[in-house]
DNA sequence: GGAAACAAAAAGTCAGACTTATACATCACA
DNA sequence: TGTGATGTATAAGTCTGACTTTTTGTTTCC
């Protein structure tokens, strides 16, 4: 995913990111350059240059005469992409999963109604079409096939309400349906009933329905929501 | 805010980082290390630390042999306080405020709702404190001070929702506010109507009725939209 | 006309010397 | 004894210059 080994200091925030992020260096813990450098076996311009992405997600604090802090968790950019895959690659996936979850079942019913003002014909087009692919693998354990449709359906949607804090989320999404088919639940076919919901929500979009596509994009992230125990709205 | 000159890069990116976002530089554009480097009349080593910064908000590529791309804007990490910061302070800022308050009017509502269940009592008392202080300042120009307890107010439900990533949206919320009592909306007294929601809220919150504190706090935003004549849902 | 070899350009990496801010300790003085 | 000024060690910050590597575009040759 994305650019794995884009230089040296990519390859050191590969190993510190999620070192970080994971939480095995504690809140107010503190590390040197010159050490990381060392540990890692770069330059000092190549751990610096390191340093100043951390330092840029926040995870991470430079003040002269002390060296690196690690910054709490409640000061991280958490909505910086690389920083969501680091933490769902690590320990706090769990967690983090459930977090995107809820900030999905915000977003999402919103988005739907926004699509059904706006989405352009191509769009509702490709929202059908993404439905119906939902529905052809909905049997048969064609779960990749299922996912890639699902995963389409709702960066259309994102997409579509004309909002680019909307649409960014598109990846996070992509993010969390793959989670859980790869990880979580999801070992049989996807439920039928979420299925017919998707086909619903392209429906309502097409027939400019606003109300409705937000109210069946709810029940459908409620379902999200129900699948990982979280309390529904 | 945050921190003006944390190092010859941060100066150089206060100028940089505003101006691609601005869009003075169209998606596609190349710009090179050396150069740049040279016309802020820095070292390569500062430039490329600020390069590596730029590049980790999504707003850069670079690559060997061609240079240091800009790229389209909506590629960019739209989250990142940074970015919203330099968008809102140039030409893109009415843009930015919109798409903003769209958000917030996703975000805040479901953050009520698990307020109403996940506040402590200390969440609850602070809450109400800040409507009391909304109402105490709603009257006599006492902009400054209103703007301060409308914001801790906002603030406060985030936190209260328990979410993380709703949590960390405080400072966009905060930014928004600021925004609109400086700028734009907003020279007289605030509305009343909205006034009152607030202290609605917080009753809601303390008597633990997540439905009243969603709905409520949707009517909130439906108003922040109509200010910007956002199409309400 | 296409494939293979070549050259140039720009980012990437490194090492070393120097500067600067600042936390902490020390000391003088009240 | 407590407080403020002074000093010092430390780690980040900065700069320079040389070198490496990747990649693009050209040139050459079959």
């Amino acid at each position: 995913m994305s650019t794995p080994g884009r230089g040296l200091h990519g390859r050191v925030l590969d190993t510190l990111g999620p070192a970080i992020t994971a939480g095995e260096y504690p809140p107010g813990s503190i590390l040197r350059t010159d050490e990381l450098a060392q540990h890692f076996e770069v330059s000092r311009s190549v751990m610096r240059e390191a340093v100043r992405v951390l330092e840029s997600m926040h995870l991470v604090e430079s003040r002269r005469r002390v060296g690196v802090t690690v910054r709490p968790k409640c000061e991280w950019n958490v909505y910086d992409p690389q920083v969501i895959r680091w933490r769902l690659a690590g320990a706090d996936r769990p967690h983090q999963l459930r977090s995107l979850t809820v900030l999905r079942s915000a977003i999402e019913p919103a988005a739907a109604g926004l699509a059904a003002r706006l989405a352009t014909p191509e769009q509702c087009a490709e929202l059908t079409e993404c439905a119906l692919g939902m529905v052809a693998h909905s049997r048969g354990h064609r779960l990749a096939e299922y996912l890639y449709h699902d995963v389409a359906f709702h960066r259309v949607i994102l997409t579509a309400s004309g909002n680019e804090m909307f649409a960014r989320l598109g990846d996070v999404v992509a993010e969390v349906l793959t989670g859980r088919t790869e990880h979580e639940v999801m070992f049989e076919d996807p439920d039928p009933a979420a299925v017919t919901l998707h086909v619903r929500v392209a429906e309502a979009v097409r027939a400019r329905d606003a109300a409705r596509a937000e109210e069946l994009t709810r029940q459908i992230t409620v379902g999200a929501l129900q699948e990982l125990d979280i309390l529904a709205p």
